[in-house]
RNA sequence: AGCCUGAUGAUGUAAUGGUAACAUAACAGUCUUUGAAGCUGUGUUUGUAGGUUCAAAUCCUGCUCGGGCUACCA
């Protein structure tokens, strides 16, 4: 070990369990995990938690983990969900073991356990009504009650099930249901539906099936099909783990564990897949792609970058406690990746004109400029420079309040990466609006040759009116206007508390060097935030979608004083 | 109401009977040709009441509060 790094990181509830296994020897020292989506929607944040713990696991324990759709709802899940759900999980950087898995594979083998269940007298064909089952499950306080089709003897359960597999009953006229105990204080083993009747076409089996088994059915037997240690899943399934044991014992099948632990919850976003779809088909938002989503794609979109996600979910941490976490933590994980890999350029957002008086018109310098002081093998390129600039239209104040150090009239402020400017005069219009101003330039300011001796405080971005390139901007904001979308009344959509602000389109004006960015291209524009040049984007026209804005004490500073 | 489950600063996570740590946020300062980044510093006595112990965030008991469970969804 090495001596400088010798901090102990703790282990989480989780690995704690895993190493008390390796140790009993309960698998053998051998750890198999599993990530488990149903294909029926876009993997966002919460699932990136998980992929990151699962596969994390399977890595940090010289395990592996399998990739395994839960298709067993045919009428919800597509092969668009299959593929880019694959797509994510290797952009996120990790690899499954082997073949993808689907719990479609098990279909025959799922079967045969069910029959296997009724020959032991532990599941029934029930054609009560769903309204009768539900009534006949009693409440929380009362016990259920059970029915006649639980006495039916095992034969003729074994031939009705048969029956329902062949097609032979009606969709939704029967069901299959395991046996357990109608008293139970769980409701989830007042013999609990594991097969219904379903008539709809599956993605990978077509129309093989007109049965299909339930998520609590198929889930503990394909873990144990597949040998997995470890079946991680959220804390909604904690009184689904008696029924999964219970399975697996009967079944006399591999000793497989679910643990829960706690989804993530973001702040001003919405989490789950029927809100997200609800987005998407209402066109509040563009798709599910779309740079506001907490979607992976559309985070990956917006410009986050895997290993910013993967940081995020690590100092997240693991446990049953349920959370909501600020989108600052987040925030604050892409910028510590963009701020080191990022190429700072300028662009001039909201743009006041600069004519300098003193500087030879039609006259163009080029002035090297860094690309990143955070990265020495990022090169330099060159700006060009001439009598009449952009500079944005807050970096000037006729009035400054107290602790302003940009522009003033007869001020001084230093363009980056070239001179030093001083205001001299201010042009207006017939209603008083500001509309160009007169500056004069220091001309042995040169940023890199400065020996003028002059000290400026303020550094402003500019962009050569003679030379530059538009850009067109996404300037995207949280998406939706309350922090804990939890807390909307019952009685309201959260679709009220979308924010209006989400998305601003702005043409802004970029430094030439932009004309050629490409698609998924990083930049950091100086002092405004980072931004991530849109995939959808033809090539001449780079969009420039805004990742993050960068931090802004000065912002803070203004709003304190108001 | 019955069952399950949780409670540590603003937000997360840690401390596994030995005297509350880390990150983010906030605030203050410093540095700065990005008011960015960096650097330094500031705040918690652990939901509550009691008990065990030389010693409790950790163990025990009661209470309070939060979340989940009555889909032919996952």
């Amino acid at each position: 070990m090495n001596i400088e790094n010798n901090e102990v990181k703790s282990l989480n509830f989780i690995e704690e369990i895993i190493e008390h296994d390796n140790e009993t020897g309960k698998h053998n020292k051998r750890v198999l995990t599993r990530f488990p989506p149903e294909p029926n929607g876009f993997l966002h944040i919460g699932h990136a938690k998980s992929i990151c713990l699962n596969f994390g696991l399977g890595k940090k324990y010289s395990g592996a983990t399998n990739l395994r759709f839960d298709d067993t709802n045919p009428t919800t899940e597509k092969v668009d969900y299959v593929n880019s759900i694959q797509n994510d999980v290797r952009w996120l950087g990790f690899e499954w073991d082997g073949e993808v898995k689907y719990a479609s594979d098990y279909f025959e083998n799922l079967y045969t356990c069910a029959q296997t269940l009724i020959k032991k007298g532990l599941a029934y064909v029930d054609f009560s009504s769903p309204d009768d089952i539900a009534k006949q499950k009693g409440t929380p306080t009362q016990a259920g009650t059970g029915n006649a089709y639980r006495e039916t003897s095992a034969e003729e359960n074994l031939s009705l099930f048969e029956k329902m597999r062949k097609g032979e009953f009606k969709d939704g006229e029967c069901v299959l249901r395991a046996k357990i105990d109608m008293a139970s204080p769980n409701m989830l083993l007042r013999d609990p539906v594991i097969y219904r009747i379903k008539r709809a076409h599956h993605h990978r089996t077509g129309d093989n099936w007109c049965i299909y088994p339930m998520y609590d059915f198929a889930h503990p037997i394909s873990d144990a099909l597949e040998g997995i240690t470890h079946s991680i899943c959220t804390l909604e399934f904690e009184p689904h783990r008696p029924f999964y044991e219970w399975l697996l014992a009967e079944l006399g099948l591999y000793n497989s564990q679910q643990i829960e632990f706690a989804r993530l919850n973001l702040t001003y976003t919405v989490m789950s897949k029927r809100k997200m779809l609800k987005l998407v088909e209402k066109q509040l938002v563009n798709s599910w792609d779309d740079p506001r989503m907490p979607t992976i794609s559309g985070m990956r979109r917006r410009g986050y970058t895997a290993k910013a996600i993967r940081d995020f979910a690590v100092a997240v941490g693991i446990s049953k406690r349920e959370s909501m976490l600020d989108v600052s933590l987040l925030e604050h994980f892409i910028r510590e990746d963009l701020n080191k890999i990022s190429k700072r350029v300028m662009a001039v957002i909201d743009p006041i004109k600069v004519v300098i008086s003193n500087y030879e018109t039609g006259k163009t310098e080029l002035l090297p400029a860094e690309n990143n002081p955070e990265d020495s093998n990022a090169g330099h390129r060159e700006l060009s420079f001439s009598n009449t600039i952009f500079i944005e239209r807050e970096d000037f104040n006729e009035n400054p309040p107290k602790g302003y150090f940009k522009l003033t009239p007869n001020g001084y402020v230093r363009l980056k990466h070239a001179y030093i400017i001083k205001c001299e005069e201010l042009i207006k219009d017939e209603n008083g609006n500001l509309v160009e101003i007169r500056a004069s330039y220091v001309e042995n300011s040169k940023s890199g040759s400065d020996t003028s001796g002059l000290k400026v405080k303020g550094v402003i971005h500019w962009v050569d009116a003679n030379n530059y390139h538009p850009v067109q901007i996404n300037w995207y904001d949280r998406l939706l206007t309350i922090e804990n979308a939890a807390d909307i009344p019952e009685d309201e959509e959260f679709t009220d508390y979308i924010n209006p602000n989400s998305l601003k389109t702005i043409t802004a004006w970029g430094e030439k060097s932009l004309a050629d960015a490409k698609a998924g291209e990083h930049f950091q524009f100086m002092r405004k935030g980072y931004f991530c040049v849109d995939t959808e984007s033809a090539a001449a026209a780079p969009i420039f979608n805004l990742t993050v804005e960068l931090k802004d004490s000065w912002a803070k500073e203004l709003k304190k004083q108001s």
